[in-house]
RNA sequence: CCAGGGGUGGCGGAGUGGCCAAUCGCACUAGACUGUAAAUCUAGCGGCUUAUGCCUGCGAAGGUUCGAAUCCUUCCCCCUGGA
């Protein structure tokens, strides 16, 4: 199980082809995973996920918590398929499936949220660039007290003084991180990111991490590290003593022993009891260290020794895609070379080719999802807004196989769809958007095949800069 | 014809003497979206525009006032009830 066997590599750069085994069939990577956030792609019946062309899913363990999904997927998955069949069974979904561990919700809901940023902070689009305080407009600059609009700063220096580390309105400690759920306190540990982890049982789960901001100096990267470092061993501990345990979970061993406080609170009480399939799932080691250097060679290398089956590249990017490529390019030729690496949150076109070219194997992006239902949509031709073509009565996009274009949708009809907030507007959109994406990464899995990646990645990126 | 109510920017609808170029919603325009706080968010939306600037402006025309969308007069139009 989990094998990881690559089968091609490019060579002029380090983009792979490449499979990877799961309990629920065999990826064939270069891959993207769409967001099920909830064990659902937004906007697509259930009754409609076999017919996508969709091959891997990531599905998110805190919003199946907090919202009792992993409950109802345990409780489904325990009366009709004690194999582990769960989440599957819930999102109508037999493919491979990836959870992720809630440690991106410390950023969002956390940093992300006070900050006004995410992952990368776009906010040098060139690094050579002027930039005027006023052009930033975001809170942060405001209340570090730069307060004079018309002083613009340049380069390095506007980047170090808007870093900051204050105004977290999540409480985040060795133990784990508490957040605020329908004014409840909810205390997510990494044991307990397992547990539920391994509760839902999808084929790879990712370690429990602490995500930080673009806007966090050094000194906090740095700390957070640690603490992700030290999560990870328990990560691992935690899946092992929950194997070692057989089915008991609550009050296993592994918790008491490090000395929780409240061993009970690391848990989500009565209905989290068993632990089935625990075998059958990945668990993939997040590099963490922000944007900075030292941190990620130390953090790959650190996780590089671990004993998982695969990796994630999180946490910060950066503030521009140069510093997401110089991340890569310091955290990959650390991570061995016959295991699989996953870049979380990443997905647009451009990127997708760039992070490939530096040995990425697997993505996970909201994007194509998120920006059909904000009217955007992804041809050959590159984006087409819905809001701008009202009027264009042509099908979205011709020997395009999927629902929408299958069936004739045009812009027009989509477009009046949209202004009536009518369901389908949002699947239409989403499924197209969904089968770009799945043809891209066709594309790139026989590009490679056949030494002609560079040539795709020109030709994709005529139209997607 | 009488009585009452009303006419505000593309639409709906606030405002009832100065803080009003006029709350707000919709529509519209532009932009954003990268491990989903996201069918969301930001900005603009009379004209000129670099503007904390000028002009036009709340059915029409006059008037009162330092100052009017807001008060008065006349006119036009709409709605409701009564002959």
């Amino acid at each position: 199980m989990f094998e990881f066997k690559i089968l091609k590599k490019d060579k002029k750069n380090k983009a792979r082809l490449a499979e990877f085994n799961t309990p629920h069939g065999k990826l064939t990577t270069p891959e993207l995973a769409f967001v099920a956030t909830e064990a659902e792609l937004r906007a697509i019946p259930k009754e409609f996920m076999p017919k996508l062309p969709v091959n891997l899913i990531i599905v998110n363990t805190y919003h199946l918590w907090t919202k009792k999904i992993a409950d109802k997927i345990y409780h489904l998955g325990h009366g009709r398929d004690l194999d582990g069949n769960t989440v599957h069974n819930y999102a109508n979904f037999p493919k491979p499936i990836m959870s992720d561990s809630g440690g991106f919700q410390v950023f969002s809901l956390g940093f992300g949220k006070s900050q006004g940023v995410g992952k990368i902070a776009n906010i040098f689009p060139d690094e050579d660039q002027k930039v005027g305080v006023e052009v930033l407009g975001i809170p942060a600059a405001r209340s570090r007290g730069l307060s004079n609009p018309k002083r613009a700063l340049t380069g390095k220096k506007l980047r170090q003084n808007l870093l900051f580390d204050t105004g977290n309105p999540l409480n985040i400690s060795d133990e784990g991180v508490e957040f605020t759920f329908n004014e409840e306190k909810l205390m997510l540990s990494p044991e307990k990111s397992m547990q539920i982890q391994q509760r839902i049982g999808a084929d790879i789960i990712f370690t429990f991490d602490e995500c930080t901001s673009p806007l966090n100096t050094y000194e906090y990267t740095k700390n957070a590290l640690n603490r992700t470092h030290e999560w990870l061993v328990r990560c691992i501990k935690q899946t092992r003593s929950s194997q070692n345990a057989g089915v008991e979970v609550l009050g296993i061993p592994a918790a008491r022993s490090r000395g929780l406080s409240n061993p009970k609170r690391a848990l989500t009480g009565k209905k989290l009891r068993q632990v089935p399939h625990l075998t059958n799932q990945a668990l993939f080691a997040i590099v963490q260290g922000g944007e900075y250097e030292d941190l990620r060679l130390q953090s790959s290398k650190f996780m590089a020794k671990q004993n998982v089956p695969g990796f994630g590249i999180g946490g910060s990017l950066g503030m521009s895609k140069e510093d997401m490529h110089n991340i890569l390019d310091w955290t990959i030729p650390n991570l061995p070379e016959e295991k699989p690496r996953h870049l979380l949150g990443i997905g647009q076109v451009k990127d997708i080719f760039e992070c490939i070219e530096r040995g990425v194997d697997t993505f996970d992006c909201v994007i194509p999802t998120r920006e059909a239902r904000h009217r955007v949509l992804y041809t050959k031709k590159g984006h087409r807004n819905i809001r701008k073509l009202r009027s264009f009565n042509e099908v979205i996009e011709k020997d395009c196989e999927c629902i929408a274009c299958s069936q004739s949708v045009t812009f027009v009809q989509l477009a009046q769809l949209f202004s009536k907030k009518d369901p389908r507007a949002f699947f239409y959109a989403t499924a197209h958007n969904i089968q770009f994406y799945a043809d891209l990464m066709k594309n790139i899995r026989t590009s490679i095949e056949h030494n002609r990646l560079s040539k795709l990645k020109e030709k994709y990126l005529r139209y997607y800069q």
